[in-house]
DNA sequence: TCTGGGGTCCTAGGACCC
DNA sequence: TCTGGGGTCCTAGGACCC
């Protein structure tokens, strides 16, 4: 007989929050808001479940939660810690599997196949590995348990904090025809709207529809990703290998600019943040794209690949400048400045060659890295381009 | 209520080549 | 002197997720 299929998705229980409620005693049991400064333009990251009560969530805007919970403490996320405990939890999961997705800081797929002769049944594994895990890191998990990722996915969602929800094989159809649209993952709000509009707003209208028909609502990739959710099957967008990476950072300003210098000033830190980046992992990339949103929150971008990689960051500044003042409005205020490098590779592109390069590229390249190490070593900026350090250039943190 | 930051994937249209 | 079809790459924008 073939061995069921059963996959594990674990996911931590407001999990930034309850690394804070760990460390902090005088946390525990109290409204906790990890996030955005109130003050500025800040957004709630997580919450603790006393803070939900209140209404507060993820992504709300941090001024609207301090309304909502004038009582609520709020604090600033701190991603090294989340990145250890992070590890501690991997661990352990590493234990009951030996084949283990992460796919975020507080998410991972444990496939279960074949383990019942060393942890028993799914729901005996499972209340197992929540044990080890709050023993071993004081955090409690969320576990979905079916024989696809995508079930699993969408069941641990279910009965948080500290649940299980188990989907028997079989029973992966029923189970998605008693869910909410809004339970789908990977179908948001746009989504809704648009299959709103042509009547299909639960789960048992969409289920008759042919593929062609929600092509035409929500596109190919789509209605594709839709036809097979409904019916339990994984659509498969879990288990894909990816297929290029970009690497960003963005700053949204305290308050809105139009002065082309701060944006500039702002463009120059980003390059240098991305640059360091690029470094430390040892990452290449040529595509280069500056994102800007205007007051009124409309968003644009404008995107170049040059013929070589990024050299260093005063080459990285210098392309994403160009791009700047091609696309900015004149006399428009901007909330945010963003860039990217897109498609990065772990190995240099065949570039080239240079007759009139005298080598200072690679001279300015090796200076970089050099002041990226020893600021890595003595953990703070040695090195700052002097346009930088101006008094007061509007930024958000 | 006035909306962060870091990502991935999809789509449509244009350029270019054979 | 008016013009096919397919493939691939690039760009801009949008949707979604944590």
């Amino acid at each position: 007989m073939a061995i069921p299929i059963v996959f594990f998705h674990v996911d931590l229980d407001a999990f930034f929050a309850a690394v804070e409620q760990l460390d902090n005693p005088a946390y525990r049991g109290k409204p906790l808001i990890v996030g955005g400064d109130p003050d500025k333009r800040g957004v709630v990251s997580t919450c603790s479940y006393e803070a939900r009560a209140f209404g507060v969530h993820s992504a709300m805007s941090a001024i609207r939660a301090r309304q909502l919970c004038p009582q609520g403490i709020f604090v600033k996320g701190r991603m090294h810690r989340y990145h250890e405990k992070s590890c501690e939890v991997m661990k352990v999961l590493d234990e009951f599997s030996p084949d283990i997705q992460q796919i975020s800081v507080d998410e991972a797929f444990l496939n279960m196949s074949g383990t019942e002769k060393l942890f028993g049944t799914p729901q005996e594994a499972a209340t197992q590995l929540k044990k080890r895990i709050h023993d071993e890191t004081g955090l409690t998990i969320s576990v979905g348990v079916a024989s696809n990722r995508y079930i699993a996915k969408i069941a641990s969602d279910l009965s948080k904090p500290d649940g299980l929800v188990i989907v028997p094989q079989g029973t992966e159809a029923a189970f998605m025809l008693e869910r909410k649209l809004t339970e789908v993952w990977g179908i948001g709000e746009k989504s809704r709207e648009r299959l709103a509009e042509a009547g299909l707003c639960t789960i048992k209208e969409i289920l008759p529809c042919p593929e062609r028909l929600l092509a035409g609502v929500l596109g190919n990739a789509g209605a594709s990703f839709l036809y097979s959710a409904v019916r339990g099957i994984d659509p498969g967008i879990m288990s894909g290998e990816v297929a290029s990476r970009s690497i960003s950072a963005e700053r949204t300003f305290y308050q809105d600019v139009y002065e082309l210098e701060t944006l500039e000033t702002m463009l120059l830190e980003l390059s240098i943040e991305l640059m360091y980046r690029l470094l430390d992992e040892g990452l290449y990339g040529k595509t280069v794209s500056v994102k800007i949103r205007y007051s009124d929150f409309r968003t644009v971008s404008a995107q170049a690949t040059g013929e070589t990689a990024i050299q260093d960051s005063s080459d990285l500044f210098k392309r994403s400048r160009q791009l700047l003042h091609k696309k900015l409005e004149k006399g428009s205020r901007v909330r945010l400045i963003g860039l990217a490098v897109n498609r990065v590779e772990e190995t240099p592109p065949a570039e080239q060659l240079h007759l009139f390069d005298d080598g200072s590229t690679k001279r300015k390249q090796q200076v970089e890295q050099a002041v990226h190490r020893l600021e890595k070593k003595r953990g703070k900026r040695l090195v700052t381009l002097a346009r930088l350090i101006r008094p007061n250039n509007g930024e958000n943190d």
